[in-house]
RNA sequence: GGCGAGGUAGCUCAGCUGGUCAGAGCGCGUGAUUCAUAAUCACGAGGUCGGCGGUUCAAGCCCGCCUCUCGCUACCA
C-alpha cells in the first residue's frame, strides 16, 4: 500500500537565532536523509520548511537591538535559509511565516474555524501599559522575582534562578515599552476548545498510531491523560498576523496556531496542486520535529486541521530527543553550540563529515553528546578508514592495473559469489530501518558495503596475484568497482557531497537505487577518471581549536554568572524600620509533601512559635537544622503555600550555583533578638 | 511531588510480542598484511544487562519497590 504521495515537514526554525547542531541532528538531516531516500525511490514528495517569524521573543530581540521585528527575521531568515542550502538540506521550499501568502492562508484558516463556531471567546484580565496603550505580553513586563529578588525577571520567566512566573507574581512590575507601571485591564480572546477534541484524540492517536516512537505516544499519552484545556489562539501584540475580524484590531494569531500553518502556506507558494498534499488521503503526511514540539505536532495542530474538516493528519511524528555539547546541554542565550553557519565557514568542503557524526550519533531514543573527540573518531575512524579508503583502494588499484578501465569479469570463485550474496541484501538492510525513521541503523548498515569491499580485498589479495593471475585481478577489481558504484547509490541520502564526488571519480551520472548492490552496474571496458581523497583526516590540533573555543565560551559565562547584582534604588530609613527581622530558632522541619523544593518549619520568634513553608529542602534536611538559629522577617503579609499558611520568611543567602546558606548569627543570640 | 523517556561491554548504541539476547561500531590487546589517507583484515579481551524483591519451567525483556539522568509540570514569601 504504498501512498501516492508524500509531504515531508521540517520544524520550523524560530528566526531569531541561528541553526546548529542539536536542530541539524534533532530535524533537518533526519528529515533530509528520508526525502533524499524517497526521491531517489522515485516518490511524489514535496519537502516543507521555513522560518517561524513571529511571536514575542522576536519582538523583544528586536527592540534590544534597536530593529524592527521584520529586520530581525530578515537578518536570520537568510543566515538560516543560507546555511541549510549550503549544508544540502534538499528542501523544495524553504518559506517564511512574514510573507503575504502565509498571512492569508493562516487568516482565511482562523476565519473557517471561526465563522463555523470552532472557537470560544474568553475575556480575562491581562497588564496594560497605560501610555504605550497597549497589553503586555509576559515577555515584556520586568520585575522583581519573586523568588530570588532578581530584578529584571521577565513576565514569564526569571533567567537568574530559573523560575517560571505569571507577570503578576512579579514585584514592581514594570513595562519594558515605556518604564510605565502596567495595570490589569480586561481583553478577550478565542480559544480553541482542545478538551473538545479529547476523545478524538484519544482514539486517533492513543489507538490507531500505537506504532509512534515510545517518546512521542508517551508525551502525547501524558497530555490526554493529563485533560486538555482550551488555548488560546490570539494575543495583543501587533507583530503576527492580525485577527481578521472587525474589531480586533492589536491582535494577532498566537504564533503557535499561526506557525504549523506556515506548512500549507509554503506549500501553497511551491506549487498550485498543494490541495493534493495536504487534503488527499492518499497523501502521507510526516512531521520531523525536537521532542519540544511533540505538543503542538500531535495535538494542537490536528487538532486543528481536525476543526478545519478538510485537511489529513500526519501519519507520523518521528521526534528526536535533545543532543548536548560536550556534556552541557545546548544553548542558544549562552552560545553554547555549534553554529551551522560557523561549521560550514570553519570546515569547508567537509559538510558530511557532520551529516555522518550527526546521522550515526543522533539522539534519536535519547539524548546524546556531541564531543569533538567523537567527531574526529568518526570521520577518521569510519568515514575515512572505512569508506574513503576503501574507494581509494579500488579506484587505484585500477588505474594501477587496468589504466582506469572496467576490467572484465572472467571467472567467478565461490567467494567472489558469496560476496555478491552480501551486496545484493545491503539494499535491504539500508531501506527497512529508513522507511522505519531508524537513520543511525541504516547507515551503519550502508557502511556495511564499504566494510565488506574493505574485507573482499583484503581477502582477495589481487596486488599478490599480478603476476601469476591477471584474469583474478580483472575479476576481483571488477567486483570491487561495482561495490564503489553501489556505495554511490546507498550513500547519496546520508552524504550527498561526497557521492558527488565519487560519481565524478566513477565517471558516472547518478544511478537508481534499485541498482545498489548489483554486480553490473558499471560496464566492462567504461573509463573512470583518475581518483581523489574523499574525505581528509581531522588532526588534533583541530579538536583542540575547538576545545578551546567552547572553553572560552565556558569563561565567559561564568564571568558573566559571577556578576553581582546591582543595587536597588536608595530606600529611606523609615522604609527599612517596616522590616520586622528577628532572630529565630528552627524548632521543628519536615519536608512537604508532593513538592521537591518546600520544607515546613516552626519557628520560635521570641514573639510567639509559628509556621513557615521555605524553599530550602533541596539543599537541607530536616533533622540537620532542627536548633539552628536563623534571620526571619517576621511581618511580613502570610500566604497559603500548598495548603499551609506560611507566617514569615526565612532570610537565606544564595550562591551562583544557587545553593543555599543560612544567614544565622555568630554566636547564640536570645530568640527574638531584632536586627537591625 | 506528578507524568513521560532513559539507565545494556571504556565510549556511542542494537536487542521486536519473555526461552542461541548477552550483541554491533569505535577504542583497547595480539597476530596478519602493504593495493590504500600508518588506512585494512583476523582473532581476543568478557558487561552479575542501574539496585532489591517477585511472577514463570524460563526475564535486559513481565510486576512491585528503590536509585540516577533528561524532558514536561507543580512548588520556592
Amino acid at each position: 500500500m504504498e501512498p501516492k504521495r508524500y509531504l515531508i515537514t521540517a520544524a520550523l526554525p524560530y528566526a531569531n537565532g541561528p541553526v546548529h547542531i542539536g536542530h541539524l541532528a534533532g530535524v533537518y538531516v533526519p528529515a533530509d536523509i528520508y526525502v533524499r531516500y524517497l526521491r531517489m525511490r522515485g516518490r511524489d514528495v514535496k519537502f516543507i520548511c521555513g522560518s517561524d517569524e513571529h511571536g514575542v521573543p522576536i519582538t523583544i530581540k528586536a527592540r534590544n537591538e534597536g530593529l524592527t521585528p521584520q529586520q530581525v527575521v530578515d537578518k536570520y531568515h537568510s543566515i538560516i535559509k543560507d546555511a541549510f542550502q549550503r549544508f544540502g538540506i534538499s528542501f523544495d521550499i524553504y518559506s517564511r511565516t512574514s510573507n503575504k501568502t502565509h498571512h492569508e492562508t493562516a487568516s482565511q484558516f482562523f476565519r473557517k474555524l471561526d465563522d463555523e463556531g470552532k472557537f470560544v471567546e474568553q475575556t480575562t484580565e491581562q497588564y496594560f501599559d497605560p501610555e504605550a496603550k497597549q497589553f503586555l505580553a509576559d515577555r515584556y513586563i520586568t520585575g522583581t522575582c519573586p523568588k530570588c529578588g532578581n530584578e529584571s525577571a521577565y513576565g514569564d520567566q526569571c533567567e537568574k534562578c530559573g523560575s517560571t512566573l505569571n507577570a503578576t507574581d512579579l514585584i514592581n512590575p514594570k513595562s519594558t515599552i515605556s518604564g510605565a507601571k502596567p495595570e490589569l485591564k480586561e481583553t478577550s480572546h478565542w480559544y480553541l476548545p482542545l478538551d473538545q477534541y479529547e476523545p478524538w484524540l484519544r482514539q486517533w492517536i492513543l489507538e490507531e498510531h500505537k506504532e509512534w516512537k515510545s517518546n512521542v505516544y508517551g508525551q502525547c499519552k501524558s497530555w490526554i491523560d493529563g485533560g486538555l484545556q482550551p488555548r488560546a489562539v490570539s494575543r495583543d501584540l501587533d507583530w503576527g498576523v492580525p485577527v481578521p475580524v472587525d474589531g480586533a484590531t492589536g491582535k494577532v494569531l498566537y504564533v503557535w496556531f499561526d506557525a504549523p500553518i506556515g506548512y500549507i502556506s509554503a506549500t501553497k507558494e511551491l506549487t498550485p496542486d498543494w490541495e493534493k498534499y495536504w487534503k488527499d488521503k492518499e497523501t502521507k503526511l510526516v512531521h520531523f520535529i525536537g521532542k519540544d514540539n511533540i505538543v503542538f505536532h500531535c495535538i494542537i495542530f490536528p487538532a486543528m486541521l481536525k476543526a478545519e474538516g478538510s485537511f489529513i493528519l500526519p501519519e507520523n511524528v518521528p521526534a528526536n530527543e535533545f543532543l548536548n555539547l560536550e556534556g552541557d546541554k545546548i544553548s542558544t542565550s549562552r552560545n553554547w553550540a555549534v553554529w551551522l553557519h560557523e561549521y560550514l565557514d570553519t570546515f569547508k568542503g567537509q559538510e558530511d563529515v557532520l551529516r555522518y557524526v550527526l546521522t550515526a550519533n543522533a539522539p534519536e531514543t535519547k539524548d546524546n553528546d556531541f564531543t569533538w573527540a567523537d567527531f574526529q573518531a568518526r570521520n577518521n575512524n569510519e568515514l575515512l578508514a572505512v569508506f574513503g579508503n576503501f574507494v581509494n583502494r579500488a579506484l587505484v588499484l585500477t588505474h594501477k592495473y587496468f589504466e582506469g578501465v572496467v576490467p572484465p569479469v572472467l571467472a567467478l570463485s565461490d567467494y567472489d559469489k558469496e560476496v555478491m550474496q552480501e551486496m545484493s541484501e545491503v539494499r535491504e538492510k539500508v531501506e527497512k530501518p529508513i522507511e522505519s525513521y531508524r537513520f543511525r541503523e541504516a547507515l551503519q548498515e550502508a557502511m556495511n558495503l564499504a566494510r565488506l569491499g574493505n574485507k573482499y580485498l583484503a581477502e582477495t589479495e589481487p596486488w599478490k596475484l599480478w603476476k601469476t593471475e591477471p584474469d583474478r585481478v580483472a575479476t576481483i577489481l571488477n567486483l570491487s568497482l561495482q561495490i564503489t558504484a553501489g556505495l554511490t547509490i546507498v550513500m547519496e541520502p546520508f552524504l550527498p557531497f561526497s557521492v558527488v564526488k565519487l560519481r565524478d571519480m566513477l565517471n558516472i551520472k547518478a544511478l537508481d537505487w534499485t541498482l545498489i548492490g548489483q554486480a553490473d552496474i558499471l560496464a566492462v571496458g567504461h573509463k573512470i577518471n583518475q581518483p581523489e581523497l574523499l574525505f581528509v583526516k581531522i588532526e588534533d590540533s583541530v579538536v583542540e581549536t575547538q576545545l578551546e573555543r567552547l572553553k572560552n565560551i565556558k569563561n565567559e559565562n561564568l564571568i558573566k554568572n559571577a556578576t553581582v547584582a546591582e543595587q536597588l534604588p536608595n530606600i529611606s530609613y523609615d522604609d527599612f524600620t517596616k522590616m520586622d527581622i528577628r532572630v529565630g530558632k528552627i524548632l521543628q522541619a519536615e519536608k512537604v509533601a508532593k513538592t521537591k523544593k518546600l520544607m515546613k518549619l516552626l519557628i520560635d520568634t521570641g514573639v510567639d512559635q509559628r509556621t513557615v513553608v521555605s524553599g530550602i529542602a533541596e539543599y537541607f534536611e530536616p533533622a540537620d537544622i532542627i536548633g539552628k538559629q536563623v534571620s526571619m522577617l517576621i511581618n511580613l503579609e502570610p500566604r497559603e503555600i500548598k495548603g499551609i499558611m506560611s507566617q514569615g520568611m526565612i532570610l537565606m543567602a544564595e550562591n551562583a550555583d544557587g545553593s543555599l546558606t543560612f544567614v544565622s548569627p555568630q554566636a547564640e543570640v536570645k530568640s527574638g533578638s531584632v536586627i537591625k
